[in-house]
RNA sequence: GCCGAUGUAGCUCAGUUGGCCAGAGCAGCUGAUUUGUAAUCAGCUGGUCGGGGGUUCGAAUCCCUCCAUCGGCUCCA
């Protein structure tokens, strides 16, 4: 007999042996139904294989990220054995499974695949997955594995099975395919109940662009046919936010072809939109200790050969702007560091002066490949609410504290509920790669943990990840539909100060090299609004919507009150217009509710006679509300003040 | 940049295998209508079918090329 021990810290005895299977099904029939794979010792374990010593087990449902992932990368197999079924003589590269499915490498030789053939892969599927095809693993030398390749002529595995240490190779096979693979899998392929394959693209064997490209196959697979189509459902909720249809619906940013790809025109609603996230970011910095500055486009050459980006950049990057003298050369800028340092230096610094705190909303440009550029998230022009904070050693953490204030500040204020933190520390294994001193890292390090934890951040922390210059935090929020976004970072950097020779005098008058933290709550302003507008599905909370009410007369004969009415809430700093198109009134409200209004304010007689406006919310319908435009103005600051404070 | 897909009016899209002046809805303009909570009616305007080149008696449709957009190129059998 063994000891199984359970999560929740019981131990039962089972004969040695017994599988996960044999567990759940002692506990109850139904959860061996539902259970698709099990840890066991905290490794992925098949529910067929025997469990010989005394172990801790945990059975994972659907629910749990480990089923899901062995679900997906069985279901990878299962897309291989029908291809290999569909179009034989097809090579194999990777097949693993994904945050969300899976995919699978394929040469195809001298075919070729298209969307309108991916239903065919499905239904070959779902035919294979009902024959309960059972994944049965062997295991076999190095020699044996290479052997099977070589005669079936896929250099992509033994590509693969040459970097594989003899004695850990194993095959899995379903029906007639067989398969490279450490597992772990499904009991059989009857479970998978759902398939829908994604899309096709081009990706390089392993990732490198000097290898041939292959074709990857992307798929999405479920236990059940209802899950499936609540994540079709989502991905089409997905679409209907996605922020490049929406800018182009409430008109709020455009790309012209003739101006350039990535670099977007800004339009009037979008323009007054970005406005104000800036003078609220600048606000909240006024306060925060943030001096402003503003800095030009360009700047020499010279300045960036001394930042260090012409070296690393220069090449793939905006190429220098000449001008009639003959030699000189400028470069638009990629970042405002240098002119903020070169700002330091205007005059000598006391370590009373500590910190410095810089802030400027600095367009940039970068020459992002083209095939990179998305929307406003991938631009080659934008705009970063970029601020340098020049500091002694011992007010990092301080300064930290600070900033993660301002981020988490920002994240309420804008409906952001769900959020973590990533801490990029260096790589212990190889500490020379870095710039400045172990001492100077160690307490910039501990700073940065430190300010974490006592603002309570969930975080976590990945060794090896911080730039060459400096540590750094990173925050990822999740949106309304739970996809993730990385926004606003905070770094240190002990490069720049060194090669701008950046100085301060300190108490003891001697010379002293201040830190510099980067940091960007937002990011930059088109990537940030691009999240919001995914985030909010264009429904903007209230302070920030660019239009707050907009008054809707039943007839022309009303347009003299809600002149009065739009008067008095502009009076109190209400954004708000009157739609006095002579249109009926079902369409301007639905204008006005695809516009995403907030508030449609209805105006007709009964509201003229008692001195009064009808109040409709974006979203809600008619809830026949009727105040005055007292009481109205009172709602929206008490809204607005719950917002924003 | 590379692989694949797409590109028809301001927007969303029709246009079967090449064949009469390239269509619709919305938007815009003109007029009628003066409206009570998500599209009032009528008329009109608007396109070198992404650009260029080619094949053909004839090209939105076939071929070449360039441009732009979209998906992917990190997630290690």
């Amino acid at each position: 007999m063994i000891n199984i021990t359970f999560p929740d810290g019981s131990v039962r005895a089972f004969e040695r042996g017994v599988t996960a299977y044999d567990i759940a099904n002692s506990i109850s029939p139904r959860l061996a139904q539902e259970i698709l794979a099990a840890s066991v010792n905290s490794v992925i374990f098949e529910l067929n294989k025997p469990i010989n010593e005394d172990s801790s087990i945990k059975l994972h449902k659907w629910d749990d990220q480990e089923a899901k992932s062995t679900f997906w990368h069985s279901s990878s197999h299962l897309m291989a054995e029908a291809l290999e079924l569909l179009y034989p003589g097809i090579k194999f590269g990777i097949g693993p499974s994904i945050e969300v499915g899976f995919y699978y490498d394929v040469d195809l030789g001298e075919k070729t695949i298209t969307e309108s053939d991916l239903i065919k892969i499905e239904n070959k599927m779902l035919e294979l997955a009902r024959e309960k095809q059972s994944f049965v693993r062997k295991d076999v030398s190095k020699a044996e594995a290479m052997a099977t390749y070589t005669k079936k002529g896929d250099e992509y595995k033994c590509e693969l099975i040459k970097d594989l240490t003899d004695g850990t190779i194993s095959f899995y096979t379903i029906g007639s395919f067989t398969d490279l693979c450490r597992g772990p899998h499904l009991v059989d392929t009857s479970l998978i109940k759902a398939v829908k394959l994604t899309s096709i693209a081009g990706a390089y064997w392993r990732g490198n662009e000097k290898n041939k490209m292959l074709t990857r196959i992307y798929g999405v697979t479920f236990p059940q046919k209802k899950l499936l189509d609540e994540y079709l459902l989502m991905l089409e909720e997905a679409k209907k936010r996605d922020h490049r249809k929406l800018g182009k619906e409430l008109e709020l940013f455009a790309f012209s072809q003739r101006v350039g790809q990535g670099l977007p025109l800004w339009l009037p609603r979008g323009a007054m939109l970005r406005e104000r996230l800036e003078n609220f970011l600048k606000a909240v910095q006024k306060k925060g200790g943030y001096l402003p500055v503003i800095t030009p486009h360009i700047g020499q050459k010279e300045l960036y050969v001394t930042s260090g980006h012409y070296a690393k950049y220069g090449k793939d990057s905006f190429q220098p702007i000449h001008t009639p003298q003959e030699g000189e050369e400028f470069l638009l800028k990629p970042m405002n560091c240098p002119h903020h340092c070169e700002i330091y230096k205007t005059k000598p610094r006391s370590y009373k002066d500590m910190p410095l705190r810089l802030a400027e909303f600095g367009t940039v440009y970068r020459y992002e490949q083209s095939g990179e550029l998305h929307g406003l998230t991938r631009v080659r022009g934008f705009t970063q609410d970029d601020a340098h904070i020049f500091c002694r050693p011992d007010q990092l953490k301080e300064e930290f504290l600070k900033v993660i204030d301002i981020v988490l500040y920002i994240f309420k204020t804008l409906d952001f509920k769900d959020y973590t933190a990533q801490i990029s520390l260096r790589d212990p294994n190889d500490r020379e790669k870095y710039i400045g001193t172990d001492e100077n890292w160690d307490k910039a390090e501990s700073a940065i943990i430190e300010a974490s934890a006592e603002k309570g951040l969930k975080t976590v922390i990945e060794l090896g990840e911080a730039a060459f210059y400096g540590p750094k935090l990173d925050f990822m929020v999740k949106d309304a539909i739970g996809r993730k976004w990385q926004l606003g970072t905070i770094q240190v950097d002990y490069n720049l100060p060194e090669r701008f020779e950046l100085e301060y005098v300190g108490a003891d008058d001697k010379k002293y090299r201040p830190v510099m933290i980067h940091r960007a709550p937002f990011g930059s302003m088109e990537r940030f609004i691009a999240v919001l507008l995914e985030h909010t599905a264009g429904k903007f909370p209230l302070w920030l919507a660019p239009e707050q009410a907009v008054i809707i007369p039943i007839s022309e004969k009303y347009n003299d009150y809600a002149k009065k009415v739009v008067d008095l809430l502009n009076n109190n700093d209400i954004r708000a217009s009157i739609d006095d198109r002579n249109e009926t009134i079902g369409k301007k409200i639905r204008e006005n509710e695809l516009k995403r209004v907030p508030f449609l304010l209805i105006v007709g007689e009964k509201e003229v006679e008692s001195g009064t406006i009808s109040v409709r919310k974006q979203g809600e319908g008619d809830k026949g509300q009727v105040m005055s435009v007292e009481e109205f103005t009172m709602f929206i600051e008490k809204e607005i003040k719950q917002q924003i404070d």
